[in-house]
RNA sequence: GCCGCGUUGGUCAAGGGGUUAAGACGCCUCCCUUUCACGGAGGAAUCACGGGUUCGAAUCCCGUACGUGGUACCA
């Protein structure tokens, strides 16, 4: 106890003083998702880790919707977003949902922000605007393009050939401005110039600016690309660490240079690039989904309708209509890629707060292994109480008709076959048969086992077990052993048939357990309906 | 092509100059159970390759190969 508390007391004059020499402010993170469409596994382990990180310090966590891109807007996927979240038990502090002091958190409703900076950069001799149309850079790129160049990039080499600001006359730049020619902002990329950061996960990163081309920064539309405004509202928004993909760091010098030029490379946050997450053969996609059945988006998605090919309306199965807890997802997610190490696997999303670091996030990709996910669930399953999910089990048996009509004693079912389960869809098959009597048999165990001395005893079974007063577990394997013994019969292979008979198959808890579950009545019935059934094999 | 990032069993991974190279998933065998699981005991399987540095390299350095991301008025 006293170690503890003087282990907490130097933590906390330590981290004081980490802050004071930073001269750093409140930890704030953001997940910035564009509203496309499903949330997908990799998508989660950012928000995931940026969250983990941010409660670990005692920071916030925010969400940004990044909807600069018009033509791939998609109705409902923001709402989608949100609840994906919800369900994986990741609240946002601030968002465009919940609110905040920083306000509007869609892009699109920061049009005009964006655009000030981008002015600000040309001023400044950052940045240019550029007329070329869709054509003229088409023609660009098939014009310069070579087997060993075969992506020509709108750069330093040849941005003194194409129409823009920099090659035209400032009246000609003036006049096409007044006239509304139809125009983006790019940033210029200096000519030589190491631009290097440090990465919370793969340390020190150096490009060359030579090699980078001119991004657009604002498009024709005046809505701002990604690479302004990730920076600006980053900037805006006090962001103190930048988690994303690893799809983002060859595009980090841009963002790099545009922190330099409008706010100072000591307001920049720290920045993190997150190891991708694989399918079996490559980038995790869709498709991988599909091909190797296990679901890659949190929840379900429905693909959009296209009028010309009706297969893409389809749905993208999601982990939770799957089957899986939301426990389980969250803790397969954060152990792919990040372990704290120790031997352990099994962490709540508390236990993740308290453990999770950055710097132990491995800075290779891993491939996603169905196999191991399901482990993770099934152990989740066995770790929760069945309180815990039943209700998701009920609405289950309910949408395959059949009612529940005690909730106890539904508990206390699904207790007693919750090890056997490893996605929640398994509780099905699983428990069944507590509620209806079987439809078939498994012939195959029954068919050589049967005989009149099996009719026999199990219609001797019938009147016993129509004696007993208190159906209770002793009482039924008592009645049941004693007539065996007394028929001189094998209890083992009378039990299996006696399974077989209740269960149809060969699963299940104890078969005494199971017809103390089911009850008197059903049992006998059960025994009487299958004597019926036998007699045929 | 160019640039960035990466590479420990099939998969997730610990280990970061001297280890019999942890552990987990999956697979196999056995025990438990006349069921299916759970549980328990075992087993097979690995440092991408080639050069250095070193008494000694999975570990440090350099190449190569492979993988992956970027190379859009997409994010």
């Amino acid at each position: 106890m006293k170690k503890n508390s003087s282990r907490f007391f130097y933590a906390f004059i330590l981290n004081r003083c980490v802050m004071y020499l930073c001269n750093m402010s409140k930890v704030r993170v953001r997940f910035a998702p564009s509203p496309t469409g499903g949330l997908h596994l990799g998508g989660v382990r950012t928000v995931l880790y940026n969250y983990l990180y941010a409660k670990k310090q005692g920071g916030d966590f925010i969400v940004r919707i990044e909807d600069t891109d018009q033509t791939r807007f998609v109705e409902g996927a923001e709402q989608y977003i949100f609840d994906c979240l919800k369900w994986c038990g990741m609240e946002p502090d601030e968002s465009p949902l919940h609110g905040g002091p920083y306000a509007p958190y869609r892009q699109s409703e920061r049009k005009e922000t964006y655009k000030q900076y981008a002015e600000q950069l040309i001023k400044d001799g950052f940045a240019y605007y550029a007329f070329d149309t869709t054509e003229e850079l088409e023609n660009m790129r098939a014009n310069f393009k070579t087997p060993e160049n075969p992506s020509p990039q709108y750069d330093g080499k040849i941005r003194m050939q194409m129409k823009n600001s920099l090659t035209l006359s400032t009246d000609e730049v003036k006049k096409l401005l007044t006239e509304n020619a139809r125009h983006v902002i790019r940033i210029k990329m200096p000519a030589q110039e190491i631009i290097s950061f440090t990465d919370m996960i793969h340390q020190e990163v150096s490009f060359d600016s030579s090699l980078v081309d001119d991004k657009v920064l604002l498009k024709a539309d005046g809505m701002p690309t990604y690479h302004l405004a990730v920076v600006v509202d980053d900037y805006l928004m006090k962001i103190s660490h930048a988690f994303r993909g690893e799809e983002w760091l060859s595009s980090a010098p841009v963002h790099i240079l545009l922190w330099k030029y409008l706010f100072g490379l000591e307001h920049m946050p720290q920045w993190a690039h997150l190891p991708l997450i694989m399918g079996p053969s490559g980038k995790l996609s869709k498709r991988d989904g599909a091909k190797y059945g296990f679901p890659v988006f949190a929840m379900n998605w429905p693909q959009a309708p296209s009028a010309s090919d009706p297969k893409t309306n389809e749905l993208a199965e999601g982990f939770k209509e799957k089957g899986f807890l939301p426990e389980a997802f969250i803790n397969l997610l954060a152990v792919l890629g990040w372990n704290d190490g120790t031997e352990q696997e099994l962490y709540s999303i508390e236990e993740l707060i308290e453990s999770f670091s950055i710097d132990r996030v491995h800075t290779a990709g891993a491939k996603f292994d169905f196999e191991k996910a399901k482990w993770f669930n099934q152990e989740w399953i066995k770790k929760l109480p069945v309180s815990h999910y039943q209700q998701r089990v009920k609405d289950l048996f309910e949408s395959k008709s059949i009612l529940i009509k005690n909730d106890t004693h539904f508990n206390k079912v699904l207790e007693l076959v919750k090890e056997r389960c490893v996605l929640l869809t398994d509780f099905y098959d699983q428990a069944v048969f507590f509620f209806i009597a079987p439809l078939q048999y498994d012939e195959a165990s029954v068919k050589s086992k049967w005989d009149n001395t099996k009719s026999d005893f199990f219609s001797e079974l019938i009147a016993r077990y129509n004696l007993i007063a208190d159906w209770n577990l002793i009482s039924i394997e008592t009645e049941f052993k004693n007539l065996a013994t007394e028929k001189n019969s094998k209890i083992g292979e009378l039990q299996m048939l006696l399974r077989v008979i209740l269960v149809g198959s060969k699963m299940g808890p104890g078969v005494f357990v199971i017809a103390e579950a089911i009850g008197k009545t059903e049992t006998v019935n059960r025994i009487e309906k299958a004597l019926v059934n036998f007699s045929m094999f």
